[in-house]
DNA sequence: GACCGAACAAACAGGTCAGTCTGTTTTATT
DNA sequence: AATAAAACAGACTGACCTGTTTGTTCGGTC
């Protein structure tokens, strides 16, 4: 076969190609487990295109750090509690439209940004740092939607930096517990202790403090749907 | 030199050397990154007697899984727990004595279970079940406590089963913030709002209701309280 | 339209990996 | 003491893994 006559070049696009794939493939399997040629394959791309844009595997997993992770985080986590009415609500509708995912897919991969954090955060310095400063960016968008929250009269108790590292740390372990369980109940679980914990929190002193009802919980579907 | 000429056959104690030299290379490195070299090296075995106790990596993995990790959970975490007076006490008492030790070495490998949970649960279903049975011991123990806490007039609300499974998950993504940082304030953070959370819960309506007097609860300042 | 660096292709290389194989030593049994 | 099985020793294997090298094609510039 002729090699192929018709070849344009476009970095950026390989260059994206490769980055997804290989936060595919990392979500799916973590960074150890993949193999350059793994990522090769997923992305249909040569090892010299490969090693052009990417010198090593440890520079192709930062880029996948900080042009994919970073990113999935502020989408599917940062906006939307930006965005949310207050911090409190915010949370409980990313929880459970999370854990809706995870039902509908009938798997867990679990938190890119998590099982990074556990895999490489001890041996590289530079991982912890470049995952560090995801978390950091993360908790502060919450302090600052907290101090929002306070700001209107909403919230009152304990440090705005605490409470959103308190939001994550939560999140993030009843992902883990996600993970091993293969299931979503401990996301819905930690959706709703987080609810009780913002209401107890927030429910006295505010002056419109309608006495909050409790949602009936029920689990299973009937969820209103937000985002396309 | 001679090869040794006395050689005392002890097969429990090797195979407890490298399941103890594993344990301590996955909490450093991770499994993947850990060689059955490295195992041996750090073990001092030599290949025929690591494959005549485990066959496989894997089997090496599921062994340091039952019989080292879960052995660490219950000694650092269940066992004090259920020690404690109270389910809020032993926790708190736990995640600073945590925190405490983390400071004491100046770095965090992070808890065991929790890394390799996320290095493991989603691509192995054997490796899955494992460490989902330890979640779920360590989940039912606290639950187990919270229970006996509400016998006796302590606690009151929410299902002690998600009660566990919510201080698990805090704790485990404390601990996550905690490696991704290298610093043990996410883990006091989340032992301050642990507490917290307890205190809340249980200052309420408890039919002995002794007025609980709140603890002093170390550092910050003290808001005004709750009702009660 | 000649030229040159950037973008890609693909074979290759040294090292490491998990696991095997053959053989020796120890230990329990009799 | 004879024997068999368990417990070990250590060389070896083929696959794989990351990264290199050498060469070819594209794309903008003069």
């Amino acid at each position: 076969m002729e090699p192929r006559r018709t070849r344009t070049n476009n970095p950026q696009a390989l260059r994206r190609r490769v980055i997804d794939a290989t936060a595919a493939l990392f979500q799916a399997r973590g960074y150890h487990a993949t193999s350059t040629q793994d990522v090769m394959r997923e992305a249909g791309v040569t090892a010299g295109a490969l090693h052009h844009h990417f010198p090593t595997k440890k520079a192709l997993a930062l880029a996948v750090i900080e042009e994919s992770v970073a990113g999935a985080v502020d989408e599917t986590w940062v906006a939307p509690v930006v965005r949310a009415r207050s911090t409190a609500r915010g949370v409980r509708d990313v929880l459970e439209c999370i854990a809706d995912g995870l039902d509908e897919r009938g798997r867990v991969q679990g938190c890119p940004v998590n099982n990074l954090a556990l895999e490489l955060s001890f041996g590289d310095r530079d991982f912890q740092r470049a995952i560090h400063a995801i978390f950091e960016r993360w908790r502060e968008a919450i302090a600052k939607k907290v101090r929002a929250d306070r700001a209107a009269g909403r919230f009152t108790k304990g440090r705005p930096d605490a409470v959103a590292a308190f939001v994550v740390a939560s999140y993030s372990g009843a992902m883990a517990l996600a993970k091993a369980s293969q299931s979503a109940e401990p996301l819905r679980i930690c959706a709703r202790h987080l609810a009780e914990y913002f209401a107890e929190r927030s429910a006295r002193r505010t002056r419109t403090s309608r006495p909050r009802r409790r949602r009936p919980l029920g689990r299973r579907r009937r969820r209103h749907h937000v985002r396309g």
